[in-house]
DNA sequence: AAGAGTGGCAACCGCTGCGGA
DNA sequence: TTCCGCAGCGGTTGCCACTCT
């Protein structure tokens, strides 16, 4: 760990009286008091008016990555891991997005753990099965499979198959755009006879079921949870927070954007919201009215807030968050 | 016991987007 | 419209602790 007192690189710093370095428990106490004191407003002025010589970017990570109550310490549970490797999968090295999904973990902590933990078990089983196999061509969606975390042969293959559709790296040509509709409606579930399975798109992106079972409206869970907004499954089921859309840009930094607006991106989610809802009061039976309500609430709906994911999430009972200061 | 190698993690750096002036 | 300050993000670095030889 670094020295919290000033390294040789940074004596310029002194003139500046801004510190750089670990910090010191007495940094610590003076932010900390500040902040739930005084709560968040501009960092600059939080390094300034908690008497720290600090600044305030280096404020905000330690508030965020360190002394935020809410953080939940300790090692990643097996099942957090599932869940990053399998939101990995879907998002990438977005790890601010992951991290909104494990209410407690920071993105850096989650960055830190798949670099270090994640990745490297990745590679050795990469190594095992594939003499070939190098780092550098990791693809997404094999992650689940390679990092050993088991999943279900059957729609949990079925995203896979399709999942990548959904890079962020990419905007579907509309050719393709046509093409990926057609292709996810035929694979959905959902839209077909029998138990409804958990994959389905809200206005948010691709929603996945990975728990195995079907709740009380029958819905098929498969393992691992579902990937969605609405806590529609029997009391015990888990539910993750639902994906923003993601923006198609080269920006380098995923757009989180609001479900109701009507930007080319969205309409992307909204043919195919269109399509599904169109398929779902087609085929639905009757008993199933009240959950397609739900999904047509949800599928309008806006942007979920910090509390809403907060109280998804909450409700999965394979994530412990009792150790959540 | 000691040095080398490695892992884990806190913190920094550089970049981008956004909002206000 | 442009500039500036700020927040936030992902990549990278640096250092301590642990393990290995």
């Amino acid at each position: 760990m670094r020295k919290p007192e000033l390294s040789a690189k940074n004596n310029s710093n002194i003139n500046n009286k801004l510190r750089k370095g670990l910090w010191s428990p007495e940094e610590d106490d003076k932010l900390m008091n500040y902040m739930l004191n005084s709560g968040q407003g501009c960092w600059s002025d939080v390094a300034r008016n908690a008497g720290l010589q600090r600044c305030g970017k280096s404020c905000r990570l330690r508030w965020i990555n360190y002394l935020r109550p809410d953080l939940k310490r300790g090692a990643f549970s097996p099942q957090e891991e599932e869940l990053i490797v399998h939101l990995h999968s879907l998002l990438g090295n977005r790890w601010s997005q992951i991290a909104a999904r494990l209410p407690g973990r920071t993105d850096n902590e989650i960055k830190n753990f798949w670099n270090s933990t994640i990745k490297k078990r990745l590679k050795n089983m990469s190594s095992n099965t594939s003499p070939n196999g190098s780092d550098s061509s990791y693809e997404p969606n094999k992650d689940l499979n390679m990092a050993g975390f088991t999943t279900s042969n059957t729609h949990q293959d079925q995203h896979a198959d399709f999942m990548p559709m959904f890079n962020s790296s990419s905007s579907p040509s509309p050719s393709m755009h046509a093409t990926v509709l057609n292709s996810i409606i035929d694979r959905l579930p959902m839209l077909d006879h029998g138990p409804v399975s958990g994959g389905f798109f809200n206005a948010t992106g691709p929603c996945f079921s990975t728990q195995s079972g079907v709740d009380h409206n029958g819905f098929y869970l498969e393992n691992g949870g579902v990937f969605g907004s609405v806590n529609i499954g029997a009391e015990g089921d888990m539910y993750v927070p639902p994906l923003e859309s993601v923006s198609t840009t080269s920006d380098h930094n995923l757009k989180v954007e609001s479900t109701c607006n009507t930007d080319t991106n969205n309409s992307y989610f909204d043919d195919i919201n269109s399509i599904i809802l169109n398929n779902c009061s087609n085929k639905r039976t009757e008993n199933r009215a009240g959950v397609e309500n739900l999904f047509q609430q949800e599928l309008t709906m806006g942007e979920w807030d910090l509390e809403e994911l907060m109280n998804d999430v909450s409700s999965f009972p394979f994530l412990d968050f009792s150790n959540i200061q």
